[in-house]
DNA sequence: CATGAATGAGGTTTCATTCAT
DNA sequence: AATGAATGAAACCTCATTCAT
């Protein structure tokens, strides 16, 4: 990587900082280009030289966070027996919110709604993490440590939106609750499939 | 109520009908004042004879949803006994969602934002839905009918939050899926409260 | 005059009195007719249902307005010799826009502006007003009171020019100077031509 | 001065021209900033881009009008004698009248008004100019050159509206006559001052 | 690789006018 | 004789995008 890629590198990184920042707390539309070239301390021609529009730079976006959550969901519960790979995965989502505050938060507020530009890519993206939730699941199903009536992906995605709504809620209404009790309460609330 | 005040009621009920439905789709700034007056079959100027601005619109949506939330946990609660009360919350939270989806879709996108104008009007009105639940959370706590140590208003948010989240996703995901399913599968998560 | 005449009347007269007022406070663009209905304390309908428009309601008031001034004018030159004439009229000019304080800077701000609807009409009017300054004016000349070489026209609009700019700056910015000082130094100021 | 930086105030320098002919001629709300960016030849966005505001290019433009004025009677009285200054300063504002016609046809419309937005702002630049002039009345009060009895801001106020109107009722209504009459007409009416 | 002035389509808002009551 | 809800043209303003430097 020579000075001018990891230039662009570092330009690309802080655009994708301010602009996640910027749509968790305002929304997509809300966000301007002018916001994000302000808080990303750069012209705002900079962000039209390494994004192709607001859409492709939120679309990138959208893919390069979830797909740091699936990595993450994968390295959790590599080698666990089923019954600790649910609680590994309820920690690494916790933690991920946590650490991608930010992400989290725009995501929660994208998710369900319908009939945007990025509908598509992101009924995608969430089939791929929900489905490494469901691939865990359907394991503790198989094994006999999860109830055989459990449809699988009903339970996958009742897990992946409550570890949201109630990690978000956490970190936007009570940052001060240590996140032991946080992770406490979320595995109390879905003992039934964990 | 005269004839010139029943027909100003009216538009505002078909305005805000319209607004709900558009920004559960599409988000509040992605609506534009034009696709509600189009939907309401009204001109644009009636919109703000009726409202002072498009955030004003919003605003009022918000208090005459949430108001209408509030009543009906009142009412689903009223003489129950704690363990029975937390279950009629819960169904009543699903009565409401399913009768007025888009709203419900509409408050998960803009419960957990920050920064937004109407912010602490939203702020204000979850404490108001949260607070009657909490009060009945409370009284499964003294009754001894919940355990002692739970946090009132942690429950109280968990409970709002969980429900809000897996009632939408069935909703948007799974609409086939019948109703009693999905109460089952809530009451089932939230049994160490309920 | 009957019942429904006379009510008319005081109708028409209020909404005179709150459209000069915001007129000459804010100029006709920028008063709304809401603003004078709201001010008339009518409603908007009755603006319009006694002017044809916003601009016929502001026609008539400058015909009004300017009709008082040529017969006070008028009635303020009758029988007096050429130097007292002058005098008497910039009392009377004096007089009239320390009782009509709202047309008189309504006028100010819209005699000397061109490309205006009403500009047609405004042109007419001030000839009328100018005029009967003019023949007293001439009169002077005549009687060889005043200096045979004066400009005669442009004289008289000098005259009219100053009174309304000096009374107004006068009623302005300071208001509590009393009237027989302004009097003095206007006197003062046109002592070549009266 | 860089290329970019020219070219803006280029940018500016039209729109300021633009505007300033606009509302001389039709009053500052009855301009639109389609009228203004149409006759600067510029975007209706450029505008914008230059000017936070319709109203804010209006008050900027007084600040700058007012400024070259002040300017030029500043210069006009350096080093002169009282009587002499006082003439002096009735050329220039001639002059200056006769160079920012539009301007001065839009500080007559605009100065005697009350209740508009930018009033605080054009109280504020009038007290500049017409402390300008109240020096040099002082100094030839002091001097003997005017009478003891001379109210200074009185007489400030009364040259500056004088000044205004007639010169600009000669421009309007008077184009053809010399401005050489004019000038000897005003020397000929201030002569209690001057 | 980056910039920032300029653009114009499209958004929000205002307001003179109409009309059923 | 008066009202006020509704209208839509036209105003102000925003903002994603382009492009010359």
């Amino acid at each position: 990587m020579d000075g001018r890629t990891r230039r662009r590198e570092d330009t690309r990184q802080r655009l994708f900082e301010a602009a996640v920042e910027l749509i968790a707390e305002q929304g997509f539309s809300a966000t301007t280009v002018d916001d994000i070239a302000l808080r990303a301390k750069v012209a705002k021609g900079t962000v039209y030289y390494n994004f192709a529009s607001k859409t492709a730079l939120f679309e990138e976006l959208l893919r390069h966070g979830i797909g740091l959550l699936t990595e993450d969901f994968r390295a959790a519960v590599k080698g666990l027996p089923p019954r600790d790979a649910v609680a590994a995965l309820i920690r690494a989502q916790l933690e991920y919110i946590r650490r991608y505050r930010s992400f989290a938060q725009l995501l929660l507020s994208e998710m369900w709604r319908t009939n945007r530009e990025w509908q598509q890519t992101l009924v995608l993206l969430r089939e791929e993490a929900i489905g490494t939730i469901a691939e865990t699941v359907r394991a503790g199903v198989d094994s006999g440590d999860l109830p055989a009536d459990l449809d699988v992906r009903v339970a996958a995605s009742a897990l992946f939106g409550v570890g949201l709504v109630v990690a978000v809620d956490w970190l936007v209404f009570q940052p001060d609750r240590p996140i032991e009790d946080v992770e406490r309460s979320l595995l109390g609330l879905v003992r039934r499939v964990a």
